[in-house]
DNA sequence: CTAATATGCAACCATTAGGTTGCGTATTGT
DNA sequence: ACAATACGCAACCTAATGGTTGCATATTAG
């Protein structure tokens, strides 16, 4: 039935793509791509920032519904929530089709 | 030949991504779309915001390539650099996939 | 020519962001 | 039991953001 992919949020997708917007928040989400749910100490190795940091990047991707944490003994595993990606995917399609109608328009305008 | 669409520049889709993480450069977008190209007087027309914060939002959008705006007159035209908006979506494109692999590479190692 | 319109530029301001350090606490590993 | 590991919390700092106001300048309308 396809819930309702209606109007893809265009307000509300602001804090998806402010939470992408980050470089060191990208190479998060590249890193929990390719290595799966990791812990916060295994995020930071590799990394020049403190573990710290990482821990607040990792909250505003979890704000932004990018990403979600549970605890697992001492340490916490992060994980992808692809679905929010959608959310950012679907609106840059609905904008990229906005333009090319709004071209066609023009044309024709110019033509006729 | 499709020039080379390669590496779709990872750490390059960050400043693209920021310029679209707030609202009310969203709605400028937005506006642009609907619109087609239009002054800066007439995209503050209908914001609560100034005019010189219009301005600089659209200059932030420019500096990430997303916007283009030339001189006409006494006005400035602004239009959408829609293939911008193309290396975006090709990165959460790529993410989503990655993230699919890992998933089955997770599956696999579950299974076995 | 003169007034109105459309911008640009610069200074200034309050808030948020990205990072750090320090310290306390819960979970292991030996 | 003890040391090491993995975190959370809070204070603090600097630089960037999002906005504003004031003023100067170029175009266009009457």
């Amino acid at each position: 039935m396809k819930p309702d992919r209606a109007p893809a949020g265009l307000e509300a997708s602001a804090p998806i793509f402010a939470a992408l917007g980050d470089a060191t928040r990208l190479e998060l989400v590249a890193r929990l791509c390719r290595g799966g749910p990791q812990s916060i100490a295994r995020l930071t190795r590799g990394t020049s920032i403190t573990r710290q940091a990482i821990t607040k990047h990792l909250r505003v991707l979890a704000d932004a519904g990018l990403v979600r944490g549970r605890r697992l003994g001492r340490e916490s595993r992060w994980e992808l929530e692809p679905e929010r990606l959608d959310v950012a995917h679907r609106y840059l399609d609905l904008i990229s089709k906005r333009w090319d109608a709004a071209l066609s328009r023009l044309q024709d305008l110019v033509e006729e």
